[in-house]
DNA sequence: ATGTAC
């Protein structure tokens, strides 16, 4: 991108007419024009409020940016857009700390990648072992990671640690077609393919050692990273939605700058079908990485006896949420659009567990395979509506990795630096090749120079379920 | 992201 094309605010941030873009130059530099083409659509849509803005992670997406950060006032008229949200409704990770320690996995470490892989549904249309009924799936829409738990998967204690307590308000399975429903029965419990991933990871930095003690965490210590979605869930509410909301658009008069912008009003009898519907994937997502989280506690359990695996965090970085923000000194209740990007609430936000209260948030930012994650904590004066970057963002498109990389010696370069993938795409291996993807080093200093977020740990990677 | 593409 042309950096003369954007006032510098600060070195960490970039203007241009109604959008901001977060990042050093060197990372706003490398992003494509399309990135700024399109915030500064998103940014010209009916009822924005303050800035549309992308993180330091952000890429070219559907319609919206991925890493895009968006703010509608349903009283001026705000929108609400499927693209904004993106197909993979409420994707996002939930992070587990364990007791084990890094020498105690080294000497598991083969036989918990097997097990792993065993055990846990990957890959495009990888059913899982669970069968849910239609009366459940109901209860699954309204009830998302709670439904989990009352169901057997995991315990009470997991929701305090999952955002929302594991369930949104405002879903309306009436709001969702048939054909998710149908898509959805045998794929609770699965973690789906591309980026998706569960991986144990080493704790091999502390930045913040307050907040490190807060999380739970602590040098050599092993975490587990669960990164996945709604599944064909949330993608085909998301593909429906897309039509219904062009529809409304264009019934409504609504000047769209992009055909990929569909949206419609906040209320509009569409606008708020979609947020039903929205809301609904949100507890799928929710339920199936609760769900996960119980397999990978069993599977761990099954290999090192005696393990304490607690949750640390369940953040989404693929929604529509309403929350009350202070704009210009004025409370306000806005409907934010986060796609690709995390919610970020610093100290003293009343939504946060007791045990994080002081601290901030946990926001997490997945690094691409093999790679390391940082755990980075809230900012009280976060300036993007509580929103911070929430991985590496990719740096190059899946075509072009594919046409670059070898998935089988992608797979051995990184077996030889001692990190386990195991995939039964080695086509998803090379278009998830970690140079295909930023920096996430660069991401997570500039997250925080940006004071979207403040580092905490660094975690790096040892096994890797890749979907 | 996706029972991977009108």
């Amino acid at each position: 991108m042309d950096l003369s094309r954007l006032a510098e605010l600060t070195p960490h941030s970039w203007k241009s007419g109604r959008s901001i873009l977060y990042g050093s130059s060197s990372l706003i530099e490398a992003m494509d024009e399309k990135v700024l083409e399109q915030i500064s659509n998103v940014s010209r849509l009916p009822g924005l409020v303050g800035a549309a803005m992308t993180m330091p992670d952000a890429h070219w997406g559907y319609g919206f940016p991925i890493g895009g950060v968006a703010a509608f006032d349903a009283e001026q008229g705000g929108i609400v857009s499927a693209g904004g949200v993106g197909f993979d409704i409420s994707c996002g990770i939930r992070c587990l700390r364990t007791s084990l320690k890094k020498e105690d996995l080294e000497k598991g470490k083969a036989r918990i990648a097997e097990v792993l892989f065993r055990k846990i549904p990957a890959g495009v249309g990888e059913g899982g072992r669970i069968r849910v009924s239609s009366e459940e799936l109901e209860t699954i829409m309204i009830s998302g990671a709670k439904w989990a738990v009352d169901s057997g998967y995991g315990n009470a204690a997991d929701l305090e640690y999952v955002e929302e307590r594991g369930r949104v308000c405002g879903a309306n399975p009436a709001f969702v077609s048939d054909l998710a429903k149908k898509r959805q029965f045998g794929e609770m419990g699965t973690l789906g393919s591309g980026n998706h991933y569960l991986e144990i990871q080493v704790v091999d930095r502390i930045s913040d050692p307050a907040a490190a003690k807060a999380f739970g965490i602590e040098k050599d210590g092993i975490l587990v990273s669960i990164h996945c979605g709604s599944r064909g869930f949330g993608h085909q509410i998301g593909t429906d939605y897309l039509v219904l909301l062009a529809r409304a658009a264009k019934r409504l008069g609504l000047s769209l700058p992009d055909r990929e912008l569909a949206c419609a009003p906040i209320r509009s009898p569409e606008g708020e079908q979609y947020l039903g519907a929205m809301n609904c994937a949100i507890n799928v997502a929710l339920a199936n990485r609760q769900i996960l989280s119980h397999l990978a506690k069993e599977c761990l359990d099954a290999v090192f006896p005696g393990i304490l695996v607690e949750t640390l965090f369940d953040v989404s970085h693929n929604t529509c949420k309403l929350e009350k923000h202070v704009h210009e000194g004025r409370e306000k209740m806005l409907h934010v659009h986060r796609k690709g990007a995390t919610r970020a609430f610093g100290p003293n936000h009343p939504d946060l567990p007791q045990r994080y209260r002081e601290c901030g948030q946990p926001v997490i930012i997945g690094g691409s395979m093999g790679t390391g994650s940082w755990i980075l904590a809230g900012n009280e004066d976060n300036p993007a509506f509580c929103s911070a970057s929430h991985g590496a963002g990719r740096a190059m498109s899946r075509s072009r990795a594919l046409r670059q990389y070898e998935g089988r010696k992608i797979v051995e370069d990184l077996a030889q630096r001692g990190i386990l993938i195991r995939t039964r795409s080695m086509r998803g291996a090379a278009e998830e090749a970690p140079d295909a993807y930023k920096d996430v080093e660069l991401v997570a200093e500039d997250t925080e120079r940006a004071n979207l977020a403040r580092r905490v740990a660094h975690l790096s990677p040892s096994v890797c379920i890749k979907g």
